[in-house]
RNA sequence: GGACAGGUGGCUGAGCGGUCAAAAGCAGCAGACUGUAAAUCUGCCGGCCCUUGUGGUCUACGGAGGUUCGAAUCCUCCCCUGUCCA
């Protein structure tokens, strides 16, 4: 690649880059030294299970390992401490060596299934922050203004809402940029919502007699809901170590409008060609859910298989469209022959949380039953909650409750 | 340290001392409609119990006490947050 095409390509995508022209020049110095550059991305230790959202980011820092560059994959054990000021979080509680070494090892088994493990450095900021003396932290605060630091949107907007601000808080960004002098970092990721906290690296490292490293900004990728940002706490993610089945199913429920979203950020196709689908589309020349399949079947196949993302797809139709049940259809099994309430059955076998919850989905209509174990199911809905279910007429049977369904073998 | 304003269900936010398990909105769940999409409409949305009902009961409005026949609502102390002043 010429060196404008490698411009090019690593800022695909890329919703700010901290300068083009930077990049442009320490890439053709990289090249004439044959020194890889050091390109740093840091995450947060509390949540090892990494899902699409991270994927966004993810995919640019393997942009930056194909072109032969070093990536810096900096797991936050320190910062994890503070936590990051834009939730309402609180100091969190100090987690032990053992929790991080096996968050970590999580991380590296999902981050590997896209970097290349071979050009990638796993490091943690707890082994120079940990040693900082007080000398030396109070040195670092002096580098930064607290003007500057309450420019971050978050901070400004929880000042004026009242919402309470914590001193450490403010620190947090100051920790996150000492972490690029301390890896002389050439180019750090982040995602949009990280921008300040990048440049607060981009101004500390002239002061520590460094050049100030490129910063890169990626898109956030919205979650299931299309409106928030995808986030686990928020529970709209999809976990890149969840089952084909589990991804394809979650990435059909997305709307059709954030399904074009996902093809911008998930996939490898260009715009060109998403416009291309968009257009057949609205103009009726294809069936919107036919190209969501087709999105999901991408996605399930990027972290499973071709041939698993196919397979999931086929059970999907199955039970959705031709009323089959799932093929890992749940299985319990009840010991007891007496007869006994509807809604007590649902909440012993855990279809339910409690009784009252269970009456309640009775009443509603959301019960169904189908006596023995025929597929497909013939479902019958129970709608009386005082309904007096007896084991003995129906030795197997299969309960839905919502989008729950069960297979229970009673046995006495 | 001082003055003032606040702390209500997952969130936002109403709540005359009794009719409050607590308005309203959001989120969530279920049903209808669909493409398990969106939008829309309907119902539900603290727990437990039963004879399933305009049923019974327990726990809830920062914490602890108090005043009252009766408190989310009044008083005292404490904790927490914010604003302004030093």
């Amino acid at each position: 690649m010429t060196l404008d095409e490698q411009v090019a390509y690593l800022t695909k995508g890329a919703e700010e880059t901290i300068r083009v022209e930077e990049l442009r020049a320490r890439l053709e110095r990289s090249a004439a030294a044959a020194k890889p550059l050091r390109v740093k991305a840091g995450f947060d230790p509390t949540a090892p299970d990494l899902h699409l959202g991270h994927t966004v980011l993810i995919q640019k820092l393997k942009h930056f390992q194909i072109l032969g560059h070093t990536v810096i994959f900096l797991i936050g054990d320190f910062t994890g401490l503070i936590g990051d000021p834009s939730g309402q979080n609180a100091t969190r509680p100090p987690m032990t060596p053992e929790e991080i070494a096996a968050n970590a090892e999580t991380y590296k088994k999902q981050v590997f299934k896209i970097l290349d493990p071979e050009k990638t450095v796993v490091d943690f900021n707890s082994r120079w922050l940990g040693k900082l003396t007080s000398y030396d932290w109070v040195k670092l605060c002096s580098k930064y203004t607290v003007a500057r630091i309450l420019e971050r949107d978050d901070f400004a907007k929880r000042m004026k809402e009242h919402q309470p601000l914590s001193v450490h808080e403010l620190i947090y960004p100051l920790v996150m940029g000492y972490d690029s002098v301390a890896l002389a970092a050439d180019v750090e990721l982040g995602g949009a919502d990280q921008k300040l906290n990048l440049l607060v690296g981009r101004a500390l490292q002239p002061e520590y007699g460094q050049p100030p490293q490129i910063i890169m900004t990626m898109p956030l990728l919205e979650g299931l809901d299309g409106v928030q940002k995808m986030s686990k706490s928020l529970g709209n993610y999809v976990g890149i170590a969840e089952t084909p089945g589990e991804m394809f199913g979650k990435l059909m429920s997305i709307s059709d409008d954030l399904m074009w979203r996902y093809y911008l950020l998930l996939t490898d196709l260009g715009q060109p060609e998403i416009q291309g689908m968009k257009d057949a589309a609205n103009g009726g020349g294809a069936h919107p859910m036919d190209l969501k399949k087709e999105l999901a079947r991408r996605i399930a196949g990027d972290f499973h298989g071709e041939l698993a993302a196919e397979q999931a797809q086929a059970d999907w139709e199955a039970q959705f469209q031709g009323k089959a049940l799932p093929s890992n259809l749940e299985a319990k099994t009840f010991s007891s022959l007496s007869p006994i309430k509807l809604f007590r059955l649902l909440t012993n076998l855990g279809l339910t949380e409690n009784n009252t919850l269970a009456q309640r989905k009775i009443k509603e209509g959301a019960v169904y039953m189908s006596a023995g174990e025929s597929d497909p199911p013939n479902w019958q809905r129970l709608s009386d909650p005082t309904w007096e279910f007896d084991p003995r007429n129906f030795p197997i049977a299969v309960l839905k409750v919502g989008r729950r369904v069960m297979k229970v073998r009673f046995e006495g």
